[in-house]
DNA sequence: TCCATGACATCTG
DNA sequence: ACAGATGCCATGG
């Protein structure tokens, strides 16, 4: 049987290989990771995968922040997001990160 | 099929 | 810098 509507199984397993890639001590936008997995325009359908993630997932989850360098995970997410990000040697001014630092990946470095 | 929802992005005031 | 409005894309009822 063909499986004609698996068009999100691929959607998620891009974003899954994208996030994937993300090194440790940098972060991607749910816009950006969108693009890396192909699929412009979809920052929303990044946050509904990444909802689902299991939590004992190995994926790096917390590197990803929103367009403006903040965490969009509600409570209590955001709690540990934050604490692993530092672990990571993450700073966060003001709660934010400095995207023109840690942004994954950097021209400079491509 | 239509409508509501969401870990977003971008523009405007 | 901040809040509101609008646009986007896929999912689920």
């Amino acid at each position: 049987m063909r499986k004609i509507k698996s068009e999100a199984n691929d959607a998620t397993s891009r974003i899954c290989l994208a996030l994937a890639q993300v090194p440790s001590g940098r972060v991607v936008t749910y816009g950006r990771l969108a693009e890396l997995a192909g699929l412009p325009r979809a920052a929303r359908l990044v946050g509904q995968t990444l909802r689902k993630l299991p939590k004992d997932t190995r994926l790096p989850w917390h590197r990803v922040l929103n367009a403006q360098g903040k965490i969009s995970l509600p409570e209590p997410g955001a709690q540990r997001q934050m604490k692993r990000l530092e672990a990571e040697g993450i700073t966060l001014m003001n709660g934010k990160v400095d995207l023109g630092i840690y942004l994954w990946p950097q021209e400079k470095e491509l």
